[in-house]
DNA sequence: CGAATATATTCGAACATCCGAATATACGAA
DNA sequence: TTCGTATATTCGGATGTTCGAATATATTCG
């Protein structure tokens, strides 16, 4: 039994326009490192709190974030390794393209 | 010297915005397999020829996919690989969460 | 309970994207 | 040059995305 193409792009697709803005990879680069609330990621990324709070959302109903409630605050974390690697792969890639001087560049988590 | 994050997230987004749409994700895995010209590519997906035209404009572009023209036609190929591994690894993982019967499916470029 | 903090939701405007239709350009053959 | 084929461009409407502003909800503390 073989899956269809078709829906195979298409949610590959989703997943790709789920990382199409900077402050997602943002997120999601920060997450690499562990688990953190909003507070957290809101001090690493300059963006208005409601702002975040919708790009947590997208991200979260994508299922590339998980999240708890721990009293008044919210953690979110990752739960989707390939998003995580293919954000990591392509951020270390285009870092090694932009700075052509240290090629060994693999800062990006 | 170390390169600014800023940029990198910018420049990955965008790569990333790219390869949002199931069409060029087609497209990219189709030209995996090796050049094609536009005639070939129309074949293989569904999609109307001024619409393909479009679709392979924004990966040229990108410097996802490079070009040569052979008389009237033009062949495509992929000169990026991050941009094709990032196809391959994604579509693949998808196509593993789609297809529980068959974990060990790999049929994507 | 009321106030303070943490996070989420809704709304609307600005802007971007995708497609189909029509048209344009490039090349080869005659 | 004219015709036929291959590919590209332009335009417009429909649709989607992002952001800021305002507001709403949840939780803790006093």
């Amino acid at each position: 039994m073989t899956v269809n193409h078709d829906l195979v792009f298409d949610k590959a697709a989703d997943l790709f326009a789920v990382m199409s803005t900077p402050i997602r990879l943002r997120i999601i680069s920060a997450l690499c490192q562990g688990e953190k609330n909003v507070g957290q990621l809101l001090e690493n990324i300059g963006v208005a709190q409601p702002n975040m709070s919708q790009h947590l959302n997208i991200l979260f109903r994508s299922g590339v974030l998980g999240k708890r409630r721990q009293g008044a605050q919210v953690f979110y974390r990752i739960t989707d390794d390939t998003a995580a690697k293919a954000c990591r792969a392509v951020c270390t890639q285009v870092a090694i393209g932009l700075d052509v001087n240290d090629q060994t560049n693999k800062e990006f988590v």
